[in-house]
DNA sequence: TTGACATGTGACCATTCGGTCACCTATCGT
DNA sequence: ACGATAGGTGACCGAATGGTCACATGTCAA
């Protein structure tokens, strides 16, 4: 299976997009922060941790005795590449936004 | 679990997503033409349409006895606007049409 | 250096998932 | 009406996945 596969699999599960979440608000987090703000073991986060970057979707740094992570967009990007054309990308983003708006969750 | 969960369990498989890579090609394809796409029973095929049916990304219309199937963008789109925001879209757009263009699969 | 803190590894178990099959329904052409 | 064709359902099995724990490593601070 390609490269790819990885990307995909890694955002399979609710969890690991919960963690996605968090590093989109906030950027350069620590496992223990993230431990934090999701209902598992230390050991399933650090688990999904590792997917993710394997993935790509999770770059780290390592900084004394602390792993920071941080939230790498491109891997999400060449999905929505995959299947949406610079054509098709106007009138969908179109919908898309005009839906977020009436929602109010823009 | 959200609604979200059913499309991203949907991608997470590499069948289903060569589907809707032919989907992608072309529209408006019967069951037994995508079987003859894939190495799989028609039945493996059938049961992968039905879950991307089920997530959204696969819209059908019935003609006779045929099914017709078609491939909707939008909750390609919302995943990537999940984690991409307006601004950070238009500096990895910029990167992954460079790359792109650098490998010639444009 | 010693103890506390932050992170890492391998094995283990319950559940979910991918794929196939026997069997069934509906529509087309003659 | 009839056979042939297109699609559909439920059960089943081997393989992969999610989550936890006992145990281990590396780093800070006094």
């Amino acid at each position: 299976m390609g490269d790819d596969d990885h990307v995909f699999k890694a955002l399979a599960d609710p969890t690991r997009r919960l963690l996605l979440d968090r590093l989109f608000e906030r950027d350069g987090r620590t496992l223990g922060d993230l431990e934090s703000q999701v209902e598992m073991s230390r050991f399933g986060v650090m688990k999904h941790l590792r997917v993710l970057e394997d993935a790509g979707l999770v770059v780290t740094r390592k900084s004394g005795r602390e792993k920071l992570h941080y939230l790498n967009p491109v891997p999400i990007r060449l999905v929505h590449d995959r299947w949406i054309d610079k054509y098709t990308e106007r009138r969908v983003s179109a919908l898309t936004d005009l839906k977020r708006e009436l929602e109010g969750t823009a």
